[in-house]
DNA sequence: TATGAATGAGGTTTCATTCAT
DNA sequence: AATGAATGAAACCTCATTCAT
C-alpha cells in the first residue's frame, strides 16, 4: 500500500496518455502511415518511452483498438439493461451497434483494418488475449440474449443462439462496411438508402427466427 | 499484317507473366510486405521492367485483384446461364460466391484488404476505372436477376432489387469474413458450423422477400 | 556520286532533327533533368536511334551547345564585317555578345553549365575537338581585331591582344552571369541597372587601353 | 546549466563531422556524382543519420558551400581591418578574393556549380536564407569600402558604389573562371599569364573610376 | 537503319526499433 | 523511468544504355 500503488497508478496514467496520442494519429493516418515519431511528439514523450509501455507499433494499435472494443461493450451493456422485453433488447442491441458505427467510426475502421493478413505477427501475447477476452464478453451478451429469447418462446426452439448471433452480427457488419465506403454511391447511383436497408435486413433475419406467436405479439416492433 | 498484333500479344503475355509472379508474392506476403524486388526476381525480370508495365506496386496489386474480380464475374455468368428457374439461379449465385470464397480465398482477401483507409492513393485512374466497371458488371448480374424475380412474382412487388442485392451480398460477405478468420473458433468453441450458418442466413433473407405463392412452389429449395 | 551523297545528306538531316528535339528538352530542363526518353519522343524516334547518331547524352548536349557556339561565331563575323573603323568594330563585338546573351539565353546558359567539374567524362573526342576549334575561331576574331587596333595606334603599343581579349570577354561574361541570375535583385534591392553597368565596365577597360590620341578621336563613341 | 549546452555542442560537432565527410566527397565528385552512401560511409555514420541533420543531399551541399562563403567573409574582414588607406584596402580585397580562389578552389567551384538551372529546388528555406544573408554581408563589405573611397575623394563623385562593386566582382570572377578551367591553355597556346591579366584588368577598372588627384597620389599602388 | 523492351545499379529517403546515457 | 540520436535495411522508383530483332 502506498508507493507501489502510486507507481502503478502513474504507470497506468502514462499508458493512457500514450494511447490518446496514438489514437489521434491512427485515426488520421491509419496504421501504415502513422509513425512512432508523430505519436511520441504528440504525447510529448521520447520515442523510446513508447517502447517502455508498448512492445511495438502494432501493439499500440491494438491497445487503441481495445478502447473501441470496450466502448462497444459498454454500449451493449447499457442497451440490454433497460428492463424492457427481450425482443426489444435485441433491437436495442442492433441500434447500439449502429450507434457505435455512427459515432465511433474510427474504432469501427480500426477493427476491420486489423482483421487483415500478416498483421498479427508483432503483437504481444498479452494484448492478443486481452482482445480475445473482450470479444468474448461482447459475444456473451448477444448470445445470452438470444438464448433468453428462445427460452421465452420468442425465437423458435430450433434456433441456435450462437449461430443466430453470428448471423445478426455479420449481416450488420457487412452492411455497415458498405455504408462506410459506398454510402453515397448507393444513394446517388442506385437510389438505395443503406440505413433503411440495414433495418430491413435485420428485420428479415429476426422474423425468420421468430415463432408465429411472437410475430403477432410484437408486430408493432417491425412496423 | 501481324507484326503489330504479335507485339501486342507478346506484351499481353508479358503482363500476364508479371501478374503470375506478383500474385504469388501478394498472396504470400500481402501488399505491405511484398516487395517489387521479390516480384521481379520471381518473374525473372529486371525491376525496371515491372514499372514498364505497371505504374506502381499498388497498381500491380490492383491488377492482380482484377483477376479475382474477373474470375468472380465468370462464376456469376456461368451460374446464371443454366436455364434454370429464376429462384434457382439466385441460389446458384450464392453458391457461386461461396465457391469463389472457398477456391479463390486469396483473391477474396485481397479484395477486402484494398478496401482500407489510405490505400487508394497511388493507383492509376485507368486501373481504378477498370475495377469500377467490373464491379458494375457483377452487381448488374445480381440486380438483374432479382428484378426478374420480382417481375415473375417470386419476390414481393415492394422489393427493391438494388437493396436486396446489397443485403444478400453483405450478408454473405460478413459471414465469409468470419469463416475466413474464425472458422475453427466458431466450430470448436461455439459448436457452430459457419457453412451451414451461411446457408441459413441466406434462406432467411430470401424467404423474407418471397411471395407466399413462391414460398409454396419452391418449398423444396429451402430444405 | 549520288547514293553515298544522298545518304550523307539524309544522315545529316536526321542529326539535325535529333538536335531540334534535344534542344527543346535541354533548354527546358537542363542536362540533369532531361531524359533521353523525352528527347526520343519529341524527335519521334526510337531511343536507340539517338545512340546511332550521338554517343551519349552528354555528347548530344555538347552538339546542341555547338549550335549556340556557331550562332555566336556568325554574330561575331557579321559584327566585324561592316567596314567600320576598328574601334567601332570592337564595340560591335561587345554589342554582338550582348545580343547573343539577350536572344540566345539558353545557349548562353548551356555553355556555362558545361564548364563544370566532372562534365567532360563521357564526351567523344570528335565532339571535344569540334568544340575546341569553334572556340578558337571565335577567339581569333576578337584577338585579330585587337591586334589591328594596336597596329593602328588605337590601343597602346604595350597592349597584348590575347590578354586584352580575355579581359574583355571575362568582364562581359561575369556581368552577364549576374544579369542572368540576379538582374531583378540588383535592380530592386540595389538600384543598379546591370545593362548600363555592362556598358560602363567595358568602357573602363577599353579606355584603359587606348592611346591618348585615340581617346580624343573617338570620344563620341563612349558617350 | 550544462547538459543542454553540452548536447548543443555535441550536435554542432556532429554536424561538422558530417560536413567534413560531405566536403570530401563533393570536392572529389561534384554534386551529381556524390552519393549519400559514400558520405555516410566516410562519416562512419548510418545514412539515416545524415538526414537527421540535413534535409537532403542538396541541403548538405549548400551547407558545405556555406563554409566557403564564411571563409571568404573572414578573408574579406581581415583584408579590410588593417588600418591601411582605403585604396589599399580595396586592393587587399582583390588580393583576398584571389587568395580565396587559389587556396579554396573547391569552394570556388561549388559556388559556381550551384548557380545553375534547376538546382535550387530541394533546398530548405532556412538554408537558402542563411546563404542569402552571408552573401549580403560580403557585398556589404565591398560596397561600404567603395562608398568610403567616394567620400574620401579617391573615386569620382559620380561613381555608384553598388555598380562598382558588381563590376569589380564580375570582372574578377570572369577571369578566375578562365584561370580555373583554361589556365594552361592561355599560358601555353596564347602566352598569356592570367594572374597578371587579372591584376591588370582590375587596375584598368579602378583607374577608370579614380579622381585625377587620387591617381597621382596613389600612382605607386599600380606598378 | 531503326527500334523499344529490358536492364539493374543506383538514386534518395523513411522509420521501427535499439541502446547508451 | 526517460530519452532521442543513431541505425541501416528496405522501400519505391528512374533512366542511360544495350541489344536482339
Amino acid at each position: 500500500m502506498g508507493i507501489t500503488e502510486r507507481k502503478e497508478r502513474e504507470k497506468e496514467a502514462r499508458k493512457e496518455e500514450i494511447l490518446d496520442a496514438a489514437e489521434k494519429v491512427f485515426f488520421e493516418k491509419g496504421l501504415p502511415l502513422a509513425t512512432m515519431d508523430e505519436i511520441a511528439s504528440i504525447a510529448e514523450l521520447g520515442k523510446g518511452t513508447l517502447y517502455l509501455y508498448y512492445k511495438s507499433k502494432e501493439d499500440l494499435y491494438l491497445a487503441v483498438m481495445m478502447r473501441g472494443s470496450e466502448r462497444l461493450y459498454q454500449l451493449f451493456s447499457e442497451a440490454t439493461s433497460t428492463g424492457e422485453p427481450t425482443l426489444k433488447l435485441i433491437r436495442n442491441l442492433g441500434d447500439a451497434y449502429y450507434e457505435f458505427f455512427k459515432t465511433q467510426r474510427n474504432y469501427f475502421r480500426m477493427y476491420y483494418f486489423f482483421e487483415n493478413q500478416g498483421m498479427h505477427k508483432q503483437v504481444s501475447e498479452d494484448m492478443k488475449s486481452r482482445c480475445y477476452q473482450n470479444d468474448q464478453r461482447i459475444w456473451g451478451i448477444v448470445i445470452g440474449l438470444i438464448r433468453t429469447a428462445v427460452q421465452e418462446g420468442i425465437f423458435r426452439k430450433d434456433i441456435n443462439p450462437e449461430q443466430t448471433a453470428v448471423i445478426l452480427w455479420s449481416n450488420s457488419n457487412g452492411l455497415m462496411r458498405q455504408m462506410d465506403r459506398m454510402d453515397t454511391y448507393w444513394r446517388d447511383a442506385m437510389h438505395v438508402d443503406l440505413e433503411d436497408t440495414l433495418r430491413k435486413a435485420n428485420s428479415f433475419v429476426l422474423q425468420g427466427m421468430m415463432t408465429e406467436e411472437a410475430k403477432k405479439e410484437y408486430a408493432g416492433l417491425f412496423q
